[in-house]
DNA sequence: ATGAAAGCGCTAACAG
DNA sequence: CTGTTAGCGCTTTCAT
């Protein structure tokens, strides 16, 4: 009201210069943007929420805080999203879907604009929610059949079927897979794994460990210890996760257990840290970073009326092939198992 | 007004029994919990914010959501928040004192219940907002002498002293410090770093490394490439964050430098990974996820009235010594320099 | 302990 | 293109 009095025009006339220029004048329009600088003017979210029962939140609901995999997500998210007026609210279900639906109702509440959800096993409930949510939904991280509403990521389970693929192309033959907490993605890829593996008749579920507690270096040596407990002969590792890889590489190191000749391993996501390491690790690169972005600029294409463009996008991966199973070569850059003899 | 009715109260008593239970009769309190749970309500957090003047939104402000560091300190404040029904929403400053500005103003019209905001350094304007918002405030990750309101942290020099002065005491004399983007924070940590060794006339600003980057492992083997170019003699290195140690880590496997013979090295944070290195890297091991943990408990004492106790908190560092700086002491596990030589 | 009235600041809906 | 009217769902204030 203090604008509109100040512009000499009424409070609608305010309010749609800032939605809708468009459709004022633009003698009217700039009248008003010199009395909201003039007074300072900003308006107030709650009261347009009310009004207008939609918010300027973006409701994103995420497995875990903890896992540095939703973190390059969510930066993603983010640096879409603070190009706009919307703001990203983040929820933690802790890998439990009865808290997921609980967060989700939350959101609900607060007439979110926009909501974005991880992977694609929701129960019924939450899944009934989400298909009648009076906003746009995208999942991502995975792609499946039935989207919601649209639909970023990548096939989990055949980026683990290219990795064991690729160890055993490789050469290696009694292959492990180690993951963290068992959830839904990392399911899919052990299902991928076994795939990638039973064609040639090496699959092992002996070789399969999983874990109670969140993915960490500290987890991954430790895993090595107790793989190498069941089976003394085992040579290669697919890891569910970067951290994991890592953990697998130093408590290598620490046995001397030579890298990739007498042990491979392959990460899962391409952390920064992979290439650096040494030996450089194979991993499997995945569009997290991508997945935020591309999530959020579909998500205010539809809030802006704009094209989204293909409601379900499968961004892909590739496995980033390095030494530590680059087995039998000869002239390979010094690695763990070929440091050179120190002091 | 719908679940009035249904308990035949009228809608301020059902406000009432749902904010101040204590002013409700204790049979119309039990009506009013019949009637929500039969209609399913849930409150409007836009209408009462409109009402109150008050969200339940806590804002925090952090200057990077892509350092690990601050993801600890997120956790510790979801931990806690997630057991209430306020609901944090964070903002990223990207390090820059005006998007700190204007994200904060943001905030402030939404009428934040509490703030969290990272740091000592704020601009003046920051300052005059944050000293006079009408929420509870606090700051984190560094203590300071003038809180605006209440503050946990710790000394972010004091820690890097006594890292500084650790390297010293092990025996190396030509200590540089790695940092990546320079920040408020790192030049106080530089600053001690030069405190503790300039008293025994070790400091040399040629050993102090900066980048215009964020903090990586790859930037950390490349600092120690650089390092070793301005001086070959180089023995040790404090870095400012452990990606960095990590990256130096390999990149001396790589060169056959012996850790810790030859080199030193020394991170900042005391990520999991650090223990499991090989060898096991000494690093600062400081109090992320408390830090978190108990800004959240204070402002959620402050907004039930309750004591919030000390409002300044300096929670401390350690030093955790391990084989990455344990210097000529003969009997060391196997570390980057004394793996076996493999097969 | 409870209620009635008023209004938070904005926008939807309907004019014109 | 602009304005009027009527709320959005809750809490404040003042009574009782």
């Amino acid at each position: 009201m203090d604008v509109a009095r100040a512009a000499g025009v009424s409070a609608i006339t305010v309010s749609r210069a800032i939605r809708t220029p468009g459709r004022v004048s633009t003698e009217a329009r700039a009248r008003v943007a010199a009395a909201i600088r003039d007074l300072g003017y900003t308006p107030d979210p709650a009261a347009k929420a009310l009004a207008s029962s939609r918010s300027d939140i973006v409701g994103v609901l995420v497995p875990s805080v903890t896992n540095s995999v939703f973190l390059d997500t969510m930066r993603g998210l983010y640096e879409v999203c603070e190009t706009t007026d919307y703001r990203v609210q983040i929820a933690n279900t802790r890998y439990s879907a009865a808290e997921e639906e609980r967060l989700l109702r939350m959101f609900l509440t607060q007439r979110p604009a926009g909501l974005i959800v991880t992977g694609i096993d929701q129960s019924a409930a939450t899944a009934g929610l989400l298909r009648s949510a009076p906003c746009p939904v995208v999942q991502i991280t995975e792609i499946g059949p039935a989207p919601f509403d649209m639909m970023v990521g990548f096939s989990h389970s055949d980026a683990a079927r290219v990795a064991a693929e690729h160890l055993v192309d490789s050469g290696y033959r009694r292959i492990a897979f180690l993951g963290a907490r068992r959830d839904a993605r990392s399911t899919r890829r052990l299902s991928g794994f076994r795939a990638g593996l039973e064609g040639k008749g090496l699959y092992n579920p002996a070789r399969v460990l999983f874990a109670d507690r969140p993915s960490s270096v500290p987890l991954g040596a430790e895993q090595l210890v107790e793989l190498l407990t069941r089976d003394p002969d085992a040579d290669a590792v697919l890891c569910n996760n970067d951290d994991l890889a890592l953990g697998v590489l130093f408590e290598c190191q620490r046995r001397g257990l030579a890298i990739p000749d007498r042990f491979g391993i392959c990460g899962f996501n391409d952390i920064s840290a992979m290439a650096t390491a040494c030996p450089a690790v194979t991993s499997v690169q995945t569009p997290r970073r991508e997945v935020g972005r591309q999530a959020m600029t579909m998500l205010l294409a539809r809030l802006a009326d704009e094209d989204p463009g293909r409601p379900v996008r499968d961004l892909g991966f590739r496995l980033v092939r390095r030494d530590s199973t680059r087995r039998g070569q000869g002239a390979v850059a010094p690695g763990p198992g070929r440091v050179r003899p120190i002091a």
